[in-house]
DNA sequence: CACCAGGCCCTAT
DNA sequence: ATAGGGCATGGT
């Protein structure tokens, strides 16, 4: 298979899933950091909490003038919460200069954006591009660690560098927010149900397509 | 019991 | 430059 034939395959396989990462912009800067590392269910669980102690309306501003202690406790199902505590304050006294308005932080430049969440502790380069294609619709891929497993295992690329390979898929398809939060959620989709850790290629609809049986793997 | 999950930072070579 | 460890909960 080549990669320009990857995403409709994953679509042809999973169907559309559309935005993909749920919730409002403002919740999903938060859920960025909640999500480092850690199950989707849990951070659902901790999402719910902030969700139940804070006016929604004004959800960014309240979680930021709430005490660490607090915000600890709201968050401990998502588990590291003393640390995502730490990273979350970082990335609210940096929005309060905007007065926590996604929008008007939208207007800035996708790049000048990336180097601004890049520089806060405990955002890195796969947090800051979450948060550029999905709470703030910039045009920017997202690789994760899903990205470089299916890598390895359909086309038997080997890629570590997380600026290459979003390189890599950025140069093969135009950019587009649409086109990359349904490429994301895709791929991780996939890669949940057939290339675990623990891979279940038997069942795998790309089964037929993957390095382990073709080794032939053009890239454009 | 072990291992994994929608990462990131710090430290020691 | 880069491998390794820490962070912590809940599911399988």
């Amino acid at each position: 298979m080549r990669l320009t034939e990857f995403y409709r395959k994953l679509l042809e396989i999973h169907g559309p899933v559309g935005k993909w990462w749920p919730g409002t912009p403002e919740e999903i800067v938060i859920t960025a950091i909640l999500t480092q590392n850690t199950n989707w269910k849990n951070v659902e669980r901790a999402m719910e909490n902030i969700k139940s102690k804070v006016r929604k309306n004004n959800l960014l501003k309240e979680l930021d003038s709430l005490p660490e202690e607090k915000v600890v406790e709201l968050i401990k199902p998502a588990g590291f919460f003393n640390i995502k505590t730490k990273r979350l304050k970082e990335l609210l006294k940096f929005l309060r200069e905007y007065n926590y308005d996604l929008s008007r932080l939208r207007n800035l430049p996708t790049h000048i954006l990336r180097e601004r969440l890049l520089k806060i502790k405990g955002i890195g380069k796969e947090t800051a591009d979450a948060i550029l294609l999905y709470a703030l619709e910039k045009p920017i891929f997202v690789v994760d660690s899903y990205t470089k497993r299916l890598l390895k295992r359909i086309f038997n690329i080997e890629l570590n560098d997380y600026d290459k390979i979003q390189e890599l898929f950025m140069t093969h398809y135009p950019e587009n927010v649409h086109l990359y939060q349904e490429f994301h959620g895709l791929i991780v989709e996939h890669a949940k149900k057939f290339c675990s850790k623990t891979p279940k290629c038997g069942v795998c609809p790309l089964k037929k397509e993957c390095c382990h049986v073709s080794q032939m793997n053009g890239l454009s």
